[in-house]
DNA sequence: TGTAATCTTGACTAAAAAGTAATGTATCGC
DNA sequence: GCGATACATTACTTTTTAGTCAAGATTACA
C-alpha cells in the first residue's frame, strides 16, 4: 500500500500551480526546476494531468501551464485518481496467480478488505482540496486537522504541556 | 495507492493457514495450489513469513506451515507491514526527483497528506484481525461492517426496500 | 542408514513501472 | 514567413518489483 511515484510528483507538480494567482502560467522547464525533476519527466505528468483536465496548457512562446478550475474546487482523490488510471478496478484482474482468473472469483474473504481500503482513502482525500495544501508543513498539518479526524491529532490523548 | 502483490499474495496465504485447525499443516504444494500460485513464489512469501514470525515451518516429511498464533490474535496492520517493508518511512528518500534529496525536505506541503492517510490505512487495519476473514464473502463484509465504521455501509443512506 | 518429502536460501530471469529521448505541432515576435 | 520557444506524443532505456530456479538442509520412516 504505497504512493507511486507518479501520484507523488504529479501532485506535487499541481501544488506548484495552486501556488500562482490567475493569469500566472508556469513552463515545464520552471515546474521541472521547482520540483527537483527532469523536463521529460515533468512533461509526461503534466500531459497526464492534462489528458485529465485538471491543468490547461498554452502552446508556443509564453505558453505554460495552469490549473484548470481554482485550487480549492480540486479535491486530492480526484488527482489520484487520474494518476492512478483506477486502481481499484484492475485489482483482482491483476493479481491471479499462475492461472487466468482469481481463484477466488465470486467469493473471496479479502476483497472486503480491498473495497473497504481503497473506500477509506478515498474518503479522507475527498475532503482534502489543493487549496488546503498550500503554506507551511506546519499549517497544513494544522489545516488538515489530521483528515477529517479519521486520524488522531499527534497530541490527542498524550497532550501533555511540556512532556 | 495500490496493494502489491506481495501484500495480496502473502495475506492470502495467510488466510489459508487461518482455516486450519489446530495441529493441521498445509505444505508449500498445498498452499501454492489453493491460491493459483507457483510453488516457487509461495516459497518465497512464505519464507518472508516465517522470517517475521507470522508463521511457524516444519521442515522433513510431514511438513507445512502453519500460523504462529490464532488467528483472532493477527491484526491486518501487522501482515501489510511484514509484506510491504515499511513503506513510509522510506516515502521522502524515494522521491527525490533527479537530486539526492527531495526539495521539499523539511517543509513539505503534501508529507501530512502522505503521513495522514497511512495513518488512516493503519487504522483501518489494525482494526481487522485474521480471523474476521473467514467465511463468504458476503458474511465477512456484513463482520467488517466496513471497517469500523470508517467507510459507509453499501445501503447507509440511500436504503429502499426494493429500489 | 538411506531415501523421499519438505522447507531454506541466494542467484537468476521476466515483467512492470519509472524515467528519458527524440520527433512533431502550435504560437509568438520579428 | 521564419526562427525561437514551448507544449504533445510516442518510442525507447533504465530501474524496480515480481517471479523462477536450483542447490542445500532437515526430518520421518522404512
Amino acid at each position: 500500500m504505497k504512493v507511486s511515484a507518479q501520484e507523488e510528483y504529479g501532485l506535487r507538480c499541481l501544488l506548484q500551480l495552486a501556488y500562482l494567482g490567475k493569469d500566472e502560467f508556469l513552463t515545464l522547464t520552471q515546474i521541472a526546476e521547482r520540483e527537483g525533476l527532469s523536463v521529460a519527466n515533468a512533461g509526461k505528468l503534466l500531459w497526464i494531468l492534462n489528458k485529465a483536465g485538471l491543468v490547461t496548457s498554452i502552446r508556443g512562446t509564453k505558453g505554460g501551464y495552469k490549473l484548470a478550475r481554482p485550487a480549492t474546487e480540486i479535491h486530492l482523490n480526484e488527482i489520484i485518481k487520474v494518476l492512478d488510471e483506477d486502481v481499484l478496478a484492475g485489482h483482482c484482474k491483476s493479481y491471479t496467480g499462475v492461472l487466468d482468473a482469481c481463484v477466488h472469483t465470486g467469493n473471496c474473504g479479502i476483497r472486503p478488505v480491498i473495497v473497504g481500503l481503497h473506500d477509506v482513502v478515498q474518503r479522507a482525500l475527498s475532503g482534502i482540496t489543493l487549496a488546503q495544501l498550500i503554506g507551511t508543513e506546519a499549517n497544513v498539518e494544522t489545516t488538515l486537522h489530521w483528515i477529517q479526524g479519521l486520524s488522531r491529532p499527534p497530541q490527542a490523548g498524550t497532550a501533555r504541556k511540556k512532556a
